[in-house]
DNA sequence: CACCCGCTTGCACCCGGTAGCAAACAGAAA
DNA sequence: TTTCTGTTTGCTACCGGGTGCAAGCGGGTG
């Protein structure tokens, strides 16, 4: 197994030193045309590149940038994972994929990112809680982290979401328009359903259309499943003179599960007797089985934003964008 | 922003070489308890940890293992994500997510990940021609590659897969022994089915039953809509004397899609009109909404393989496991 | 022809670790 | 006390490049 060519051999077969070598793959570097020429000659018969890993040592920037996730439920990080990852690579940078989970919580995780001088982190959809950070002293000198599909529980750690506000106001009149008077909310898991703020949201507009009555309930995790089996548990222990008229779930897996237990194995039917509502639109909610109203979050330009604070073209800081209400039979 | 302290700093708070700095923080290296408890202090008062990227360098071993996808409409994908992520964390290893695409093809994102010294390379889902790679003489000091839920179409890289001849055997039995003899099967882009054998199979399978027409038809790309977009044509085109009584999808996607359209728009029963199967069992097929009969892979022994390979555990090899039928209402 | 200036090139040193050798050290055996 | 052996420690060399400085080189100018 032949290793990599270095620098060094290249030098020697070209006959210049190292750093004419190392000039040549450096843009904008002060070298001879002559020389340059000779240089990649040189490298190309030896099937030469530079070894980022010495130059990320050396340089102090890897190019390399931590995606934490802790949810692969959702299909919708799919699309998002898609899109990052793309505009990341076309900035010269990769997506270090870290799952956070049980046995690998945020600590660990920042830890070894830092230990891997990436550039930054996103935490993607992931809750993390600033105590933790003090407690290990990672304020200073850990890689800049940036929130991103969710509000930033962290002073200084810019997020990148959704306008959960405007988000809900327009859903909320949007139901409210629609005659839906007895609303409910069907949360994830429990703990991290303040960081999306959607419930609270949902809870103080209808007050302020004069409906003080919201029945709240939650989801185990978020998953189609849980969300099924969240409705059924609500639906068992409702008398159906008692239920809600409408269903916002927090995102759309959950109302996807919900909708099918509400549908498929009540009988209910969907808007008429009880209403759903997602959030994500995630691509089979436009199927026909389904048609689920949701809320589209702009997918690519919560990206562009989060790359441009990356990498230094835009100032960091917490930004919320609107989204669009997607209206379907749902509803 | 203060910066990461260094092997050289702790020593000299320790009061020792930065050797024996180093020691403190290698297993089984030799160092007296008493200086490996000052080291230790020490670190933890400068909230010291080694720095990978210099270990990397010098042990030429990165513990980072690239994933190609270029295939993000699936949302098979992000279970298999989750589990590959968890397990080579487990093992001390990270993924590098690379998002293959137009822009960033094989041959680009080889390089970079070979630029990047990765330990290993996993093509998860995507087809690399041989020729390629013999193109770029690449053939020597790349990365150990390793193909996972595909077959591999190059001399020497291993690929892990489910076993398509049986999962097609057992489907195809399952559809003679319910009836039906009209069978159609669903492809995804052109290029590629052939690497997932599954149509060969199909058709093969049905020749041995006497049924010699199969009806094969292709998807744009690996979608709700693409699928949902080819079963229209087809059934527009189509006389419904003349239709399949059943349609076999080469993945999950292709089928809600197609079933989408077979009984939401058409208004046709599954699967009395016409029987539908999907391959992966995504999460919701099992949802009472479409129920789809689907093949299932065994994900977590497939992901446990391909890391027993790339750790040296296990030979490299390629191995084909079997899977499930999961035969629901849709057939 | 001397001088100055700008482009090229080589060099020492650095990034933060690892490997392997050799010296220092400690305790046991002679 | 000396010798031997095993542990502990420091050192040199190295992984593959990057940085800033200074010397080399060439041509234009006075």
């Amino acid at each position: 197994m032949r290793k990599r060519a270095t620098a060094r051999e290249v030098a020697d077969a070209a006959g210049v030193s190292k750093w004419t070598v190392i000039r040549a793959f450096t843009p904008g570097a002060s070298i001879a045309e002559e020389s340059k020429r000779k240089v990649l000659e040189a490298a190309a018969a030896l099937n030469y590149t530079p070894n980022l890993l010495a130059r990320s040592l050396a340089t102090n920037s890897t190019h390399q940038v931590a995606v934490f996730v802790d949810d692969f439920a959702n299909p919708q990080k799919l699309p998002f994972l898609e899109t990052l990852t793309e505009r990341l690579q076309a900035e010269g940078m990769v997506a270090l994929l870290i799952n956070i989970n049980t046995h690998f919580d945020h600590v660990h995780a920042l830890l070894h990112a830092d230990q891997r001088q990436v550039d930054a982190v996103i935490l993607f959809g992931t809750a993390f809680r600033s105590e933790t950070l003090s407690d290990l002293q990672l304020g200073r000198g850990t890689p800049p982290m940036f929130v991103l599909a969710r509000d930033s529980q962290i002073e200084g750690v810019p997020a990148v979401t959704c306008d959960a506000e405007l988000a809900l106001r327009e859903i909320v009149d949007h139901l409210f328009e629609r005659g839906y008077r007895r609303p409910g909310f069907m949360t994830g898991a429990t703990v991290l359903s303040t960081a999306l703020r959607r419930r609270q949201h949902f809870v103080d507009f209808w007050k302020e259309k004069g409906v003080d009555d919201v029945s709240v309930f939650s989801a185990e995790k978020y998953s189609a499943e849980a969300g099924a089996e969240a409705a059924r548990n609500y639906l068992k222990q409702t008398e159906p003179a008692d239920r809600v008229d409408v269903l916002m779930c927090e995102n759309d897996i959950l109302a996807l599960g919900a909708m099918d237990e509400i549908h498929g194995r009540f009988g209910l039917r969907v808007p008429h007797d009880i209403a759903v509502v997602g959030f994500d639109n995630y691509e089979l909610c436009g199927s026909s089985a389904y048609s689920l109203t949701t809320y589209e979050q702009p997918r690519d330009e919560m990206v562009q934003i989060i790359i441009g604070m990356i990498t230094g073209r835009l100032e960091p800081e917490t930004v919320t964008l609107p989204g669009t209400l997607i209206v379907r039979k749902s509803t």
